[in-house]
DNA sequence: AATTGTAATTAGAATGATTCCAATTAAAAA
DNA sequence: TTTTTAATTGGAATCATTCTAATTACAATT
């Protein structure tokens, strides 16, 4: 598997806004949070980018996460004090939510109209310039769900 | 300074129902959170509590922050991973966000309207039994200001 | 009050996710 | 190429938090 022209294209570009360079491992770290549904943790992505690239090491796999995260293409989800997860920003699901469970340990998006996020704005002093909003809930489903 | 007998009550309730003892540390812990408004880290409630218990250790502090906050007497609240910071968990505010300014490190209050909270029940999974919200906010405020 | 059993506190060691560092390698520019 | 600069690497360091084993405080019982 690798990341299709268009995905590949928008880390490039994403990147180059940065004056960054595009390299075999950002490509490849991209790609695993792009290919990944569970929202990994870098300890996560590092044991499943090896498989493709064994040489690299868990120091750049922070080391681009940091990078992808301060492009805007991927968000940084953290519960509490656990290890930071990871998932892909795309433009639609740009802010959405996080929701944990606690009996399976799951982590799943929750979006939300984005109304829901502008509206906030109206609770805050006029002189604070909101720049990022993390929602994250916690709580517990079924355990004989298949999801 | 001290606790007042209807702060120093609910203390005690609420340690009650869990089947634990109040204790000078935990009441000291509990009025330092109590009095205040900045939402201060373990480090920063231990080193203002050991003005007024000299022997009190830094294991202790993180001990009975943890019980508090499992009695649902204070808040942990989490910035991206910084350190944990604490705050009230009162009734009228059971339920607020926090900002947080880039600028000036500070994190305020942004009471929010119980219906903003209640909304999210309609985005989850129907099975999903939700049971805590962590809205954290981040930006800048103008540095010109008092508060 | 003294004894007993249990819970809480304490000091210090351990943990572990993340960051830092200095050396090496890769990429782009000249 | 050669040169310059950026990125990667392995390993050490960081540091908020948790753990452990010993001590102390508390409360129930004799
Ligand atoms: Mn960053
Ligand atoms: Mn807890
Ligand atoms: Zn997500
Ligand atoms: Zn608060």
């Amino acid at each position: 598997m690798s990341l299709n022209s268009t995905a590949k294209q928008s880390l490039e570009d994403a990147l180059f806004v940065k004056g960054l360079r595009s390299t075999k491992q950002r490509e490849i770290i991209y790609e695993a949070v792009l290919n990944s549904e569970d929202h990994p943790s870098a300890d996560l992505i590092y044991s499943r980018v090896k498989e493709d690239m064994p040489g690299i090491s868990l120091a750049t796999v922070y080391n681009c996460l940091e990078t992808l995260t301060d492009c805007g293409l991927i968000r940084q989800v953290n519960f509490e004090r656990q290890p930071s997860r990871f998932c892909l920003a795309t433009a639609q699901s740009a802010h959405h939510a996080h929701a944990h469970c606690k009996n399976t340990g799951k982590v799943f998006d929750v979006v939300l109209p984005a109304q829901f996020f502008d509206e906030l704005n109206k609770y805050l002093p006029a002189d604070f310039q909101l720049e990022k909003v993390d929602l994250c809930l916690s709580g517990k489903q079924s355990l004989s769900q298949k999801n």
